[in-house]
DNA sequence: ACCATTATTTAACTTTTGGTCAATAAGTCT
DNA sequence: AGACTTATTGACCAAAAGTTAAATAATGGT
C-alpha cells in the first residue's frame, strides 16, 4: 500500500563495498550529518510522504535507521524540522522588496515576482511537502499561507488598483482578491500538474517559454480587472 | 504519524447500545452492505488518505474489520473500486453534450460548463482521493486527466477560437493550452484551498457569488485570448 | 600510545495492521 | 420447527515499523 523504494537506485554505492570485509564506519561530525539527514528527509518524505518507512530513509543514506533517534528524539521531530525548513527557509523577503519598488510598473513587478516565485516555489519538493501537510494536517500549510496572505496578497492588489489607476486605499474586496486568486491558483497548477500528477508541462524546462506563460497571464489578469473593476 | 481518526465522533450510535446485552447482530443483504462498505470507504479515504487503517473504516460502519474481506479480497481491491468509483462514475457526458451545443455562444458555454464543473468536481472526496492518488501513483489519475485531455479541452479550444473568431481547424498550439489551463487551474485551485488547505473560500457556499467568480475568471480568459491570440 | 567521548550499530521490544480461518448466528426456505 | 445458507465475528498470524538499550568502534586530545 504504501509507497516503497523498490525502484529507486542506491545513490550511496560506497555501501556495498567491493571487499567482504567490514563495510568502513565512518563517523561524522554532528552538525553535518544532521544536515545530511535532513536534507536527505526533505527529498524522502517529498517522495513518499510522511508516511515513509524511516528503515528507508536511512538506507538511502548508508546508515541505520536507529541512528536518526540520535539526532532526533522521534520520527514526529524529524517531520517537524522538514516542514520548518521547506516552509520558512524558503520564503524571499526579496519579493516584498520586489513588489515595493517605485521603480517598476505594475506590470513589470508582476510578471518579475510570479517568475521568480514559480522558480522557487514549484519545485518537486516544495510542492509536494506543501500538499502532503495539507492533506494531514491544515495548521502546518497554514503558516506558509499566512505568509502569502499578509506578505504578498496585499501589495499585488496595491499594484492590481494601481494599473487601473483606482484608488489604491480601501480594503481589498472580496471578489478583487478572488479574482487574483484565479491567477495565482492557475500558476500554482503548473507545479501540480508537473509535480502531483506527472504531467509533462509545455516547455517546462525552457526558461523562456516558461516566462511565456506567466507573461501571457499577467497580462491577461491586469487587462480583465481593468475591465471589471471599472 | 497517520492520520487518526481519534477526533471523529463516530456517526454510528447504534453499535454502543445502551443495554450490557450482545450488541444486535443484524446481517444486511449482499449488495447493500457493498454499496454502505464502499460509499463509506470513499469518505473514509478521501479524510485519511489510502493509509487509513481497515480497522478504523470498519469501526465506522460498525462492523468488524474481517467483514470486508468477505467483500473485497485485498485492501488493494477495496481501494481500487473506490478509485473507479470516484474517477469514472462521476463523469458527465452531458459536459461535452453542453459544449458542443450549438444554440449557445462560447461564452456562455465557457460559463454554464465551469460552473456544473466545480459543483461536481470541486467536492471533498473528489479532490482529495484525486490528490492522494497522484501523490501516490500517476496512472490513476492520469485516467481522469485523459478524459479532460481528450474530451474537454479540445473543445474548450475550439469554442475558445470561435469568440476570437479564428481559424478552428488547426491543432491547438502549446501556447493556447497553457493559457486555457491557467483558467481551469485557478477553479480547480479553489478546490485545493477549500478542500486541502482548508481555508474558507468567499461565499463558498453561496451559489451566487460562486458564480461570479467564474463569470468574471471565464470572461478574463477569453477577452484576453483575443488579444493574445489576434 | 592510551583514554575519553560519542557516533554508529546490533539486537530486541512493542504496537500496528493486513490478512486467514474456523466458529457463530441471522435470515430464508420447506 | 428444523435445516440450510451465508453474513458476521473472534482468535490468531506474520510482517512492518517506530522505539529503546546496550555493545562497538572511530575520532580527537593528552
Amino acid at each position: 500500500m504504501r509507497l516503497t523504494e523498490d525502484h529507486v537506485s542506491n545513490p550511496n554505492p560506497e555501501e556495498i563495498s567491493a571487499g567482504s570485509a567490514a563495510p568502513a564506519r565512518r563517523r561524522m561530525n554532528t552538525a553535518d550529518r544532521k544536515r545530511q539527514i535532513l536534507d536527505r528527509a526533505i527529498q524522502f518524505f517529498a517522495r513518499y510522504g510522511i508516511d515513509g518507512q524511516l528503515r528507508n530513509l536511512t538506507k538511502e543514506l548508508g546508515v541505520t535507521h536507529t541512528l536518526l533517534y540520535h539526532y532526533f528524539p522521534t520520527k514526529e521531530a524529524l517531520i517537524q524540522e522538514v516542514y520548518k525548513e521547506v516552509f520558512e527557509s524558503r520564503w524571499k523577503p526579496e519579493w516584498e522588496q520586489l513588489l515595493d519598488d517605485e521603480k517598476l510598473t505594475p506590470e513589470e513587478k508582476f510578471i518579475a515576482f510570479y517568475i521568480d516565485y514559480s522558480n522557487t516555489v514549484l519545485t518537486y519538493d516544495f510542492v509536494r511537502i506543501l500538499i502532503f501537510s495539507g492533506l494531514s494536517d491544515h495548521s502546518i500549510s497554514d503558516r506558509f499561507f499566512e505568509l502569502i496572505r499578509l506578505r504578498l496578497l496585499p501589495r499585488l492588489i496595491r499594484e492590481t488598483r494601481q494599473f487601473c489607476k483606482r484608488p489604491l486605499t480601501s480594503k481589498p474586496s472580496e471578489r478583487e482578491l478572488e479574482f487574483l486568486m484565479g491567477l495565482h491558483g492557475g500558476i500554482f497548477y503548473i507545479g501540480m500538474r508537473r509535480w502531483i500528477y506527472g504531467q509533462a508541462i509545455y516547455a517546462a524546462d525552457i526558461p523562456d517559454t516558461q516566462e511565456e506563460i506567466i507573461r501571457d497571464r499577467v497580462q491577461a489578469y491586469l487587462q480583465s480587472a481593468k475591465t471589471i473593476f471599472a
